[in-house]
DNA sequence: ACAAATCCTACTCTCTTGGTAGGAATATGT
DNA sequence: ACATATTCCTACCAAGAGAGTAGGATTTGT
């Protein structure tokens, strides 16, 4: 009589997937906003969140990963602000979910750092899934800030865009 | 003095963007297991949580949407258990995915049926999701379950392939 | 009848997401 | 010098989904 032999004992935990959350939304957000504003000097944290119409404390938490991942400069006190550390055309997408999400691996067993998972030699799925991630990671490392910012749609939406001329 | 003039009300829940968690993945393997085994008629699920070492409940749930998505064929009783309805040529890996993970969009302001934001006219953001959320379609309608059992590496992996021959 | 299966409903537990609160440090204009 | 505007930092919290369990009812073959 079995029953429960075939019970898992490691339970896995929540973060399986997680692909692109608010936080990581909303640091692309804030980092369009701040490419369009930087010209200017250094953009404020409530400018930013009335512009975008999102919680300025909430905010706040994302800014603060950008900043501290090198892609911001920020000054404290009095006209202070953020602004981007380099020019748009520098940032990929891709890094910046990056560092806002951890991994945008479409499941975990498939880490940035390649795979680890025991079952790995003889997993017959995880081909799919490393090509998966691979179509990911290849669409948002070639996509920057300032294609999103120059609404480069024929980049971003390629053969699906309707609006672009169709490509010979 | 503004302080929180800027909070925001409607508070985005946890659903945001999920991709595939452990239940898309089990089903995928699930799938994958019947296909080589459905030949035989039908296969219980003891044997398949045996075979893959994965909680026979848990995997009843899974099996339960497989099953009411007419994905399989079940039969009850004695010798009863689950087979595969199509010929594994015949799924793809999206609409098994899609089945059990509900959607597989990258961020929840792209819905199976379109767009569903009131922000979305000016959204600059929204190409770029779009564009990676078709990227992912695209991917996973192109791969069978008989890719996946063949072990077709290079439809799965494609110009990642290290062992395939180089392409002309 | 009995055993081996699927089917069905409900429950639990933990973690992450999506925020909030309050204050300390710092820079600027006057 | 001082008030003010800003970034910085450390907690804290509520809700919900993910991951899995439990227990039984029903069906079918022998």
């Amino acid at each position: 009589m079995i029953t429960d032999v075939y019970s898992v004992t490691k339970i896995e935990r929540g973060t399986s997937v997680m692909m692109v959350s608010t936080k990581g939304r909303y640091a692309l957000t804030v980092m369009v906003d701040l490419a369009r504003k930087s010209e200017n000097g250094y953009v404020s944290l409530s400018d930013i969140a009335e512009s975008e119409n999102l919680s300025m404390k909430y905010l706040e938490s994302i800014i603060a990963i950008l900043n501290k991942g090198g892609m911001l400069k920020s000054l404290r006190g009095k006209n202070g602000g953020y602004m981007l550390a380099r020019d748009p055309k520098d940032y990929t997408i891709n890094e910046i979910l990056l560092l806002t999400e951890g991994t945008l691996a479409p499941v975990n067993c498939i880490m940035q750092d390649g795979v680890q998972c025991d079952k790995a030699a003889t997993c017959s799925t995880l081909p799919l899934w490393a090509g998966l991630d691979k179509v990911i990671d290849n669409y948002l490392k070639g996509i920057t800030l300032e294609d999103i910012i120059q609404g480069n749609r024929k980049k971003m939406l390629g053969e699906y865009c309707e609006s672009c001329e169709p490509a010979e």
